[in-house]
DNA sequence: CCCAAATTACGATAAATTTCGTAATAAAAA
DNA sequence: TTTTTATTACGAAATTTATCGTAATTTGGG
């Protein structure tokens, strides 16, 4: 196996983990709530989905009551970590200062948040 | 339409717009020569990938020879800045000072990098 | 205890993606 | 010209993802 399917989750199951990692833990109601918002799609798909994951180990619950409660089982900043490296990977040459200068370059990014940037590049560069 | 359909190509799409993008135009043969390096593919498949890709208009082709030229009809920079964003907003809460950290904390960056960086960073804060 | 409301389980279907075999076509070689 | 070779076209099947209706289950209220 080539990379775990937990790291590799759909756009919904995305969309399912967006919620539960602001969240930390919650029902399949609680998600779907959240996605109906901002989505038209019926409750049952919702639990399906969340059922699917269960499956695939992408979340965990607590199934002592009969409301469900669900959690994710990989970090937010885990995903990040693994889904950035491949975009690195798959569309930036490898190169994460590519990465890096377009990210920039092409969002408005103030001031504030470029001193911020600096700062910790100067951190890097100390070690 | 939310997202015009050539944005959204598909893991096996992206990795033949990538050697697209690598090699400006290629056939059907060159393409699947370069995939089959790294899987195990059946020219076909290729074949029709590359069809469907040209139905939904993420590249064109030549067809005045037997042997159809390819070349993708989105530039690696506009499908770069649109998944970049796309990422940013599903995975970092729309900061993209957040992925820029998280994308130089996880890589190792060569000091030559860092300062090409910093660079960039100055230039930014100029305008 | 029984009923109503909410939830989960299950299964079927639809839609999108990926796969490849076979046939048709074009070009090159003999 | 005939044969061989390479390529495209076509269509079908397999796989994955997304959708939702209906049935079974659980639980709290009356």
């Amino acid at each position: 196996m080539s990379v775990a399917k937990y790291l590799k989750p759909t756009e919904s199951e995305l969309e399912i983990l967006q919620v539960l990692w602001e969240k930390q833990n919650a029902s399949v109601r609680d998600v779907h709530e959240e996605l109906a918002k901002v989505k038209d799609v019926g409750y049952t798909t919702t639990l399906k989905l969340m059922q699917i994951m269960f499956e695939k180990g992408l979340v965990k619950r607590d199934a002592s009551f009969k409301t469900h409660i669900y959690e994710a089982s990989v970090s937010k900043k885990k995903a990040q970590k693994h889904l950035l490296k491949k975009m690195i990977n798959t569309l930036f040459s490898g190169s994460s200062t590519e990465l890096v200068i377009q990210a920039l370059g092409n969002h408005k990014t103030s001031p504030e948040e470029l001193n911020e940037i600096q700062q910790f590049l100067d951190n890097l560069k100390k070690r």
